[in-house]
DNA sequence: GAGAATTTGTACGTATGTATG
DNA sequence: ACATACATACGTACAAATTCT
């Protein structure tokens, strides 16, 4: 099945949505602890959205401690 | 006198510098509760950077929760 | 109320620096 | 040396909210 992605005509900011899918992915166990967030690129990629919008969505989990991000490293589920 | 303005060739990132020298404002007292924080564009002009540098400062500033932003009005001191 | 000007919000592009593998 | 990945910073454009004339 297609992955969700984000709506590019929604009024909703794209960061938002797009960190709604991926809080979603880790409170429902699609991504437990310790799991690896798809990179800055993938998210580009998959939704078709700047690399400045995936930073800024992956940024919100990390406000809200659902994550953690290392440098050269990625994104991991806390 | 002249104001205080960030080092472009700190290894400190700009707008790191920029919330300190608006952080330190408030905190003696040279920005008051309710005070306008310089607009976006004034930012830019008065330290020679770009408007993303000087949102992120300003950003810092909402995180720690010692400013609202108003979208259309600006920024003031809480 | 209309319209211009100002200010913040969102989105995108590019470049460079730093750290890891 | 190279590829990957995050950090910082420059720029552009347009939208939305507010204020001013």
């Amino acid at each position: 099945m297609a992955a969700k992605t984000v709506d590019h005509y929604s009024q909703t900011p794209l960061a938002v949505q797009l960190a709604a899918i991926l809080r979603a992915q880790i409170t429902n166990g699609e991504l437990g602890k310790h799991d690896q967030l798809p990179s800055e690129s993938q998210l580009m990629q998959e939704h078709g959205i700047s690399r400045g919008t995936a930073r800024r969505a992956v940024e919100m989990l990390r406000d809200e401690s659902l994550v953690i991000t290392l440098a050269g490293r990625g994104t991991v589920v806390k």
